[in-house]
DNA sequence: TCGATTAATAGAAATGTTTCGATATGTACT
DNA sequence: AGTACATATCGAAACATTTCTATTAATCGA
């Protein structure tokens, strides 16, 4: 994994609102849909929006449009790339 | 670990020159002095003393003081720890 | 087709981060 | 004590991120 893309997962896992919505999408077993945050989440519509963006961006969710809903899902694949990275830090 | 301290640690991941400093570390194994990051890194002194107290804020980093120097060590404890959190995710 | 619903985008204000030059602090050496 | 060296802090400029309101785009049902 480059740096450019380990910069980018980690400014993504770098917000508090962020965080909650991959502990949710833990909780939910792969199947968070966009409206289903603001139940947790105490923000406008376009800010959901936004984080789930930096999020896909990151490649550590991946959505799938239904209809005029979208579902997320975590890219667990990603997680352990990075994962692979920070281990490499340590030998 | 909580949620503060995950944001902390992602956010002092999310920079290039501090990914920079970590990568030599691991190549130094646990010996970088202050000093020796001007050489890789083209900041100013201001500049790169922010860097380290970035990650020594974040515990990545243990800053140890010789004299007048300061020698960095990487917590590989914290890294591990962070890298649980991130585990945890997944299931 | 029209209205309602869901998500994305544009643009702007507030806030946070990075970087610098200048200066301060702490330590060693003579 | 005085000078030189290594790092830290201050304050400001440039830049990036977060959040909002307003609007747009896309899809579904009647």
């Amino acid at each position: 994994m480059d740096t450019k893309k380990v910069e980018r997962i980690s400014k993504a896992l770098a917000d508090p609102n962020r965080l909650l919505i991959l502990k949710e999408l833990r909780k939910t077993q792969d199947c968070l849909y966009c409206s289903e945050v603001y139940e947790f989440i105490d923000l406008t519509q376009p800010s959901i929006s936004h984080h789930l963006k930096q999020l896909t961006d990151a490649e550590l969710i991946i959505s799938v449009k239904e209809g005029r809903q979208v579902k997320y899902r975590l890219n667990s694949k990603m997680l352990d790339q990075y994962v692979e990275f920070l281990q490499a830090l340590k030998s």
